[in-house]
DNA sequence: TATGAATGAGCCTTCATTCAT
DNA sequence: AATGAATGAAGGCTCATTCAT
């Protein structure tokens, strides 16, 4: 059958699977999605074949926009620390505004209805900032540590400073500050 | 007498819902937790009134769990480092040796099925750990950084190495040891 | 457009669902009304929301039908006598040729699964008779009897009635004339 | 197995279940009668084999203290007005002095858990007071109205009255009074 | 005998998906 | 293509009754 047109509904069903995905997780029902996007719940079966297509396509839709954030406009110049710095940033200030996206993402992420596919796919995203930030480092971690371990601190350590900044919003940039500089020292030679 | 209930029946239940939880998210079958448990589906509803009875108990269970695998013999001497290299290496052993619990918390945390009672339960088993390290940092870190903020990175931190452990368990120690060293140089004044 | 809703299968259910709980009670379960109305379990919850929704809906539909043939081309004129003599006649025939809603009704009626608000309904539904019946009265009672009451004692003597030729149809013309006698008589001043 | 022993017991459940029938109708969970009977859950059990077992014996136990009421220290003199007027105030008193048990025993009148043969029994205690009616009747009816009609008829007012009774105490003597007035007049020759 | 835990069929309701319109 | 009614398999929970203690 033919692709369905309209990108724009394709959109709002993203939108409103956010929503109650961040509200009541990956049981949110299809009705209800449906409804909240403005679409019958039959069109949102030709939009979605099923529902866990349209949860992983939601997985990526959210993991594509954090990536696209994280890179826009990415200086190619500048410092190893001012790069991964803006990585930093634009990381963080992405998750302060996108408290919805955020907390669907982490249903998501547990939830055994994303596929490897997906996540490999979501891998993939991130390859290049990934690769800037190794770069970046190459010269300034130990070389025993294993890099993706690297990743994945820099990674749990912009997880948890949102956080921190949603739970108190008025510390936002001494947080964001103070983490980095948390990861910098952290990860010195 | 009535058979007494049997403490016994109520582990077994908790387990095969650790293990269901794990692999299925909290959306897990009651009928097939009780099948899991050997105990027939009404017998589950005599050990937990409801199913979010069920969650809220496997919660608190499996975090009272790390808290006493973390507490347990704590040394009340040494130096500070010591000390909380101790709970570091306590909570990681902890989560390499139980990954199904470990699984299945993540899978509790973020649903909207365990109560802010059980959240500030869960809290206050965790409340003797944490004025350990807080003590223990007092002279160390920064005055200006938020003390909930170092709690959530010393957490996050233990999260993501047991993650890597378990990515790559032949670096079991080195990533541990690494893990802390990366923390301490991070939160040094 | 989807397949609109059919008034039709509406119509089924609740005459299923009077089948069932005359035989029944209030227990019959959903499953039996749906397959006896020849609709699937899933469709009577688009008709009504809840099973206290459709109990409520047969209690005012039972009530509502009783209603209209006690009113239906009701004379205006004629003697008060003729007048309430009409109605009695025609509730009597109603009660007589519907067992089965009489019946799903008697359930109904003591059930606490009846909200007030229905209740308040159907009282509204009778209004209508109730003044006509009060007016027709009005010269003939004894000023000081409490009108609730008079309307009591007709309705039970309806029912009273009902029920005598339902045990003895021979007798209904014979029942029908000398329950009214007997009501007319009685309230004389 | 023999006969348990404690009366008390017996008439424990049945006063709860009389409570519980009144406000849950038949549905009324075996559990919570032996619960607000403080008896246990299987004690119930030995002194009424089924949840039918229990419910017919309180459809008897209800009308056979109706019957008692009735029918004590009945005078065997007085003129026929006066022995039915006796009947009436009796049954009207005790109806108005029970709420609950009327109201449980209307839901077990239509309930299908009531079996034909409790219904003959039921029959059987009021025979006597039907004989006294019947007699005192006798020369007062015309001879071609049925009787059994009759005792309907009267039945119906009392409940009515009870009723009426209920919904507005302070007229309780004016309408016991004017209730069996109707009565007598309606029912004269 | 008394207790109340155990059992499992059955109940009401939800929901992903299909399909008549 | 779009709509939303239809389907029926689960799902969570209840409850009469049994039975180990």
């Amino acid at each position: 059958m033919a692709r369905p047109r309209s990108e724009e509904k394709r959109e709002a069903i993203l939108a409103a699977a956010t929503e109650l995905v961040a509200a009541l997780g990956t049981g949110a029902p299809t009705a209800k999605i449906a409804k909240a996007a403005g679409v019958s719940e039959g069109a949102l079966f030709t939009y979605f074949e099923t529902k866990d297509e349209l949860l992983n396509q939601l997985f990526l839709s959210i993991e594509g926009d954090l990536a696209r954030a994280v890179l826009a406009a990415h200086p190619a110049d500048g410092s190893a620390r001012e790069r991964i710095r803006e990585i930093w940033s634009r990381a963080i200030e992405w998750g302060v505004a996108n408290p919805l996206q955020r907390k669907a993402w982490r249903q998501l992420k547990v939830s055994d209805r994303i596929s490897d596919e997906s996540r490999r796919c979501s891998d993939a995203l991130f390859r290049e900032a990934l690769d800037i930030i190794r770069q970046s480092l190459a010269g300034r971690v130990d070389p025993d540590r294993e890099p993706f371990y690297i990743d994945a601190v820099l990674y749990g350590l912009i997880e948890t400073t949102i956080e921190a900044i949603a739970a108190s919003p008025k510390d936002h940039e001494h947080l964001k500050a103070a983490g980095f500089d948390l990861f910098w020292k952290g990860v010195a030679a």
